[in-house]
DNA sequence: ACCGCCGGGTGCC
DNA sequence: ACCGCCGGGTGCC
């Protein structure tokens, strides 16, 4: 325990945290973790220059100079071992006090005094990070000298050097490798002694070179002792692949591992790190997880299901009871000792994501919900049981008698709430023996059994989907979704649980209510971060709440470990509390520095570490020469289609009238302004494209905005943002940059995710502006979407209309009966952006005598999950055609009964397109897949496919390379547009 | 001797 | 600290 409060001291105590938490105020206790709490608010602003400063930084020179006050501290260094210089405001002997901590955050002494005055006001305005290396006297008793390195930017060297020699100080030149403190020991263990250590960025590898370094950072780092398999325990209802069963290995073999952790040597009696040469007599603790970075489809949530289910200690598996499936439909509903795995919520339609609505429906009804896997697959799926004596230990079976069980509150809805039981008997392992006993309340006590997963609540409704496939029905696994106002806060509720799923945005919003958060109540036995890059900025709220999650075995899952730099790293590393590492200080300087300086063995060691702790294989990794993952050929056709004199002349004319509007914003610089009507005009292009009646009515918003009643301006901002979000050109927040989540509108017109918008206001205070065109911004004047399931701009009820066929109608339903003839069975896709599209390809489906099914967004999940089994089962009599809107169903979504994908519309965003390709293109499929791209010539879609493969190579090209700025992004619309309206 | 010198007490900031 | 510094004791050779 005390070891836990010296290292979050630590934390404090490292400059960067002194930038970072304190900001202005440097008055507070850095140790005193509330505190910097409280401080958020001023820190958010307050670092980004320092985060760049660090980047940028040159070495100004070194100097000598000496500890004291040994003997009343502690904290003990070795010869050579780095130490952190931490100013000390607040001394009542000295203002200018500055502490010297070593690795571990312990006291060592401090700056003598008149070195001190120096070096006090240069960190205090942060014109230099000063380093500490003792080179030698490490266990003098009074004093011990100190070898210092100032590094800044190079606009503060002259009023660093000034500074100092006002003191009577002057910096060595750096020169010899003594200075570098990384460089020399890189070296010098090397070969022998070094004549000159690299200062300067990119002496040794140019940026381009360094990219490259990156790219192959994470490949090929299979091929050496992960190669084992291990198979999944009884539980696990589907059978793993090689390569999953080699990463469940892993992940156990990490879990349960004794190594230290990486860099870190057992020297006579001691724990020794090379890094940094600290070393204690206390074993570091080594990670029990790491990161799974598999690519994306090779099965990253199936395999943490399996881990969950397989490894609960030591290699047994989860003590989950396993029910014959006739005694589960006797008991279940009459068992109340298990109600909280039924926590029943009247009705779904309001939930916010589709996908976490319909599980609720499940909830209502667990049989039906069980039923929803017919029987037939179950008995389907083979069983195995887990490896050696795994997976048979009876005596371990809980006290229950359900199955699968989801819990589910949501925001809105007054669910019906049974106090969480207490009665809850479960037996528990202990020292080799069982024995029945009571369990208590302490948030799991020193006996943990919950693992907590935190995901993007993107991904929400594909790990319920993925429970629901991947568990076997007969076993009973509590599964609690934390999300939505309703949830349980009761920590002992969740720790009763086997697996608590939650969001980012949960996770951040529960801890930032000081002292209330249940999430962090709890010891968790295992904690996995889904889509772990989703934390890679260190201040973001999120992040810190998912550090300050307590549990040994810690899991970053993610298919993009590296975004953009090395800087993304210290987030997943901090995360897995990785020694010493977790104090941003030490990576910096061992890690992040030397790699960006380009200083020799800095890849080196970084490419060590990620060895130690990261699993990644992409889609073209090899198993024993073998293909991970061997999918057939897939090929995109492209499919010109030209419109009929009559498509064509309305086409002209909408074209010419939005043309003119648009010139018209472009003249008048409001081309932002009007972004939104802008869409509209596009979308209306779009639509005409696939079929006139599309775009019948689309009242054309009003173009101004001014002098209208508020309820007014309401209602167009709420269209508008529909017409945003609806147009399909999967806008991006200019904020986070990512898809927008719980979209807000400005009252000019622009759309962000809520949390970002409300991070600009509460940085900005009152001088809060448009991140996009600088505008008043107050929080009071933004328009949240209302929820109403799918969102879709087109007029539906139009069926009372004679229906009329379109060029683009033509020619899929030529293909189709043209595929019908030569090749029967084969089943397809017909995709669109348009639902109401769908809705008219309908009527020639049938005339033609196709037999086909329908998946939309604003389908329930029974009926989506009643539409994909029909259209997956090879029945004679299923259907061969599926209209699938664009963006249906999560990334989980698995329709490879299609071997055909017709796309009618071209997406926006080429990677909504190849997500949904993936669906079919995916494990599982037995042929080559032929995707058809309709496109009219001489017409906007034209257009979008240029735009389409610059996205594309950007995408390619983007690894590196920083993020686009807010205006970059702005540069990039306004070409987009100029492009696709020929202008 | 308002010095020098001696030797004990003492010691971070 | 086997140092420096402080301040009290002391005082020709």
């Amino acid at each position: 325990m005390s070891c836990r409060k010296l290292r979050d001291g630590a934390r404090g105590c490292s400059q960067y945290n002194i930038y970072r938490e304190e900001g202005n105020c440097s008055h507070f206790s850095s140790s005193d973790f509330s505190t910097s709490l409280e401080l958020e608010g001023f820190s958010v602003s307050d670092t980004s220059g320092t985060e760049e400063d660090t980047d940028s930084a040159v070495l100004y020179g070194t100097l000598r100079g000496s500890v004291v006050g040994l003997r009343y501290y502690t904290g003990i260094v070795n010869n050579n071992e780095m130490v952190a210089l931490q100013r000390e405001p607040n001394n009542p002997y000295d203002k200018n006090a500055v502490k010297v901590n070593n690795v571990n955050g312990d006291q060592v002494g401090h700056i003598k005094k008149e070195l001190a005055a120096a070096l006090a006001g240069i960190m205090d305005n942060k014109l230099a990070l000063i380093e500490g290396v003792v080179p030698y006297g490490a266990k003098n008793a009074f004093t011990m000298p100190v070898q210092m390195s100032f590094w800044g930017r190079e606009e503060n060297k002259e009023a660093v050097l000034d500074q100092l020699k006002r003191h009577g100080f002057k910096l060595a030149p750096p020169l010899k490798g003594s200075e570098c403190d990384f460089a020399s020991k890189w070296i010098s263990g090397r070969a022998g002694p070094s004549y000159s250590a690299p200062v300067h960025a990119a002496v040794q590898l140019t940026p381009e070179q360094l990219k490259s370094e990156f790219d192959k950072l994470f490949e090929d780092l299979k091929e050496d002792d992960k190669t084992c398999e291990l198979e999944g325990a009884e539980a696990v209802a589907t059978l793993l692949l090689p390569h999953q069963k080699q990463a469940l290995a892993w992940m156990v073999s990490r879990e349960n591992s004794n190594d230290l952790p990486p860099f870190w040597e057992e020297r006579s009696n001691f724990y020794y790190n090379t890094l940094t040469n600290f070393a204690e007599k206390k074993r570091p603790k080594n990670v029990l997880g790491g990161i799974l970075a598999d690519d994306m489809g090779l099965g990253k949530t199936l395999t943490t299901i399996a881990l969950i289910l397989t490894n609960f200690q030591d290699g047994k598996p989860l003590p989950v009871q396993k029910i014959p499936s006739d005694k589960f439909y006797e008991e279940s509903g009459t068992n109340s000792m298990n109600s909280v795995g039924r926590r029943l919520c009247k009705d779904s339609n309001n939930m916010m994501d589709p996908g976490v609505s319909n599980i609720k429906k499940l909830e209502t009804a667990p049989l039906k919900y069980s039923s929803c896997l017919p029987k037939s697959d179950a008995a389907k799926k083979p069983r195995y049981s887990g490896s050696s004596d795994l997976g048979k230990s009876e005596d371990l079976l809980l006290q229950q008698t359900k199955t699968t069980s989801f819990v589910i509150q949501d925001p809105g809805f007054a669910s019906v709430l049974l106090p969480p039981s207490t009665s809850l008997k479960r037996r528990t392992k202990r020292k080799g023996t069982t024995s029945i006993q009571s369990v208590e309340k302490k948030y799991s006590g020193d006996d943990p059994r919950t693992t907590l997963i935190v995901c993007p609540v993107s991904v929400l409704s594909n790990w319920i989907d993925q429970f629901e496939q991947h568990i076997h029905q007969d076993f009973h696994v509590n599964i609690y979704i934390y999300y939505g106002s309703d949830r349980s806060r009761d920590p002992s509720f969740l720790s009763e649980q086997d697996i608590v799923l939650t969001t980012y945005n949960i996770l951040a919003t529960d801890y930032g209510m000081k002292g209330d958060s249940p999430l962090h109540k709890v010891t968790w036995l295992r904690i996995v971060l889904d889509e772990g890059h989703t934390i890679r900025n260190p201040n973001a709220q999120q992040t810190k709440a998912a550090l300050n999650l307590d549990g040994h075995r810690r899991w970053v899952i993610t298919g993009t470990p590296i975004q953009n730099s090395v800087k993304d790293l210290w987030s997943l590393i901090s995360f897995l509390k990785l020694k010493p590492f977790t104090d941003r200080e030490w990576w910096h300087r061992t890690i992040q520095r030397p790699v960006t300086m380009g200083a020799p063995g800095g890849l080196g060691r970084l490419q060590s570490l990620i060895r130690s702790i990261t699993l990644r294989r992409t889609k073209t990794s090899k198993i024993k020469g073998k293909p991970v993952l061997d999918l057939p050929a897939r090929k995109v056709l492209i499919q010109y289609v030209t419109l009929t004199e009559e498509e064509r002349q309305i086409y002209q004319s909408v074209k010419k009238e939005g043309k003119a509007a648009i010139s018209r914003f472009f003249s008048e610089g409001t081309v932002l302004a009007h972004y939104a009507d802008i869409l509209g005009v596009l979308l209306r292009l779009r639509q005409l494209c696939c079929h006139p009646r599309l775009c019948i009515n689309t009242s054309s918003s009003s173009f101004t905005a001014d002098s209208k009643t508020p309820e007014e301006l309401h209602e167009i901002l709420v269209s508008k943002m529909k017409l945003v979000l609806s147009s399909g050109s999967d806008e991006e927040c200019a904020v986070c940059l990512e898809s927008l989540t719980l979209p807000v509108i400005t009252r000019c017109a622009h759309v962000f995710c809520r949390p970002c918008i409300f991070e600009v206001i509460r940085s900005e205070q009152r001088n809060a502006k448009c991140p996009l065109c600088r505008s008043e911004l107050r929080a009071e004047h933004l328009v949240e979407c209302p929820l109403e399931g799918e969102i879709d701009s087109s007029n539906e009820k139009k069926s009372d209309q004679e229906w009329i066929s379109s060029s683009k109608i033509n020619a899929l339903m030529h293909a189709l009966i043209e595929l019908r003839r030569d090749e029967p069975t084969a089943k397809c896709l017909v995709v669109s952006q348009f639902t109401t599209f769908l809705s008219l390809i309908e009527n020639p489906l049938k005339e033609s005598g196709f037999t086909f099914t329908r998946l939309d967004g604003s389908m329930a999940q029974k009926k989506r999950v009643e539409a994909i089994q029909c259209f997956q089962s090879s029945q004679a009599g299923s259907p061969t055609v599926m209209l699938l809107s664009l963006k249906a169903g999560g990334v989980g979504l698995n329709l490879t009964a299609a071997s055909r994908v017709f796309l009618m519309d071209p997406a926006w965003n080429p990677a909504a397109e190849d997500q949904c390709f993936d669906r079919c293109h995916r494990l599982g499929q037995q042929h080559n897949v032929v995707i058809t791209k309709f496109i009219v010539k001489d017409s906007v879609e034209e257009n979008m496919l240029k735009i389409q493969n610059k996205k594309r190579e950007l995408a390619a090209g983007a690894f590196a390379t920083n993020k686009p700025s807010a205006s970059e992004i702005k540069q990039t619309k306004i070409k987009e547009i100029k492009a696709l309206i020929d202008l």
